[in-house]
DNA sequence: TGTCAATATCTTGCATACATGAAAACTCAT
DNA sequence: ATGAGTTTTCATGTATGCAAGATATTGACA
């Protein structure tokens, strides 16, 4: 654990979140008030907010007495938070086949050809617009509380989504998906754009459920 | 603000909580900390503790160095809260149809035919089946996660929905819709489980829209 | 040598004091 | 009387001290 500057700017909930879904915090990893506050320049007080914070967003969990800790999401935990992000997708592609205006409809074609170049330059690349091609979806729905709610799930998954694009062919089934997608909100057919999210989002769960099965099986071969 | 009385069991986050959700803090209020501790008979930093945590969950709005304030909910905002409301309990009831047990099932039946009477009672015993009833079906959907989601959000909006239960034959309505669900769960028609309980929550917002119309009409006229 | 218990250390939980910045009140000039 | 500038007040932001509980360590005994 490595010392980070400190300064202002970004908040310090904000800056314990990156450490966490970056990976410079792992799950399981114990957070302690007065080594953070070293770490970060502040005091405890500070730190002991932020904590509070992000417990209540789920990130980290603390014990009365005990402290905080990074949660650890198990395969089946996981599971549950791609089908809710599946879910809030969804409703977002269903609002947006409904409500796509011109300026978003635009801007989703721009992404979307973005990704299409980007399937070529390889993870990093598709990485990258992936997450633009989603957020331009939530912002499509019209409804900044859904996009609100979908952005912070998006973002608490973001470390297991990057691992499941690096699996075989992920990318350009990713990008075919993506077509499905762009189809059915461009022909308003909320329906399918429902179904189209929905399925995108949560073949990543069963994605990563085989990363962690072939892992299990590399380990004790 | 009447003094509200110090003990120990739920956290100060939850008391908080119930205050702004039961309307004893009504929106737009100001919550300073010294007051807020000498109302509960703690220091100020439980409470700014309590504070953040009520902010990250949406309850309260934190504008730095200006204190904090219940969020102020607007008509607009309330229809885009529902609609989330509606897309997750959409997915449980998508889940539930098809996970249902055997357990699940009987507490269902239970609580629908708990509401079926409770619709000759009125709007205070339907209101509490109710509550009973959507938690149930939270709870089928066998995903622990978004049973937390959308628990938090139910509670969220519990007071408007509260409101909307008392316009006219809301609680038949609401009850023939609940048949609807109940139908589709227990024949395993995810697809129609999920709309049936879209349409039950959206529903809401409309009727609540309506309330409002109606309000500024009678102060107009 | 292994297990259990007592003690020591360490970390959290809460309270309080001080610093800082914003809103309100007040003064003065026009 | 009104508006701008200044001052004052007050709430928030931060730091630190103290108490209580949990974990780790050490030692005794089987």
């Amino acid at each position: 654990m490595a010392k980070i500057a400190a300064n202002s700017g970004p908040s310090l909930r904000d800056r314990i979140e990156e450490a966490i879904v970056s990976g410079h915090f792992q799950p399981g990893d114990r957070l302690e008030e007065v080594t953070l506050a070293e770490q970060y320049g502040v005091s405890r007080t500070p730190v002991r907010e932020a904590l509070r914070q992000l417990q209540e967003a789920g990130l980290i969990e603390i014990r009365p007495r005990r402290g905080a800790a990074v949660s650890v999401v198990t395969p089946t935990h996981l599971i549950h938070m791609f089908e809710v992000m599946g879910g809030l997708e969804g409703i977002a592609g269903r609002l947006a086949a409904r409500r796509l205006d011109e300026k978003s409809k635009q801007e989703i074609l721009e992404i979307h050809e973005a990704c299409r170049i980007a399937v070529k330059d390889g993870s990093d690349a598709y990485y990258y617009e992936n997450e633009r091609f989603h957020m331009a979806i939530y912002r499509a729905s019209a409804n900044p509380f859904l996009e609100e709610q979908a952005r912070a799930l998006h973002r608490r998954l973001k470390p297991y989504r990057r691992i499941q694009l690096r699996s075989l062919n992920r990318i350009e089934h990713s990008f075919a998906e993506h077509e499905r997608i762009v189809k059915a909100l461009l022909s308003g057919d909320s329906q399918e754009a429902e179904q189209a999210l929905w399925d995108h989002v949560t073949i990543q769960a069963d994605r990563f459920h085989d990363f962690l099965a072939g892992l299990e099986r590399s380990a004790k071969g």
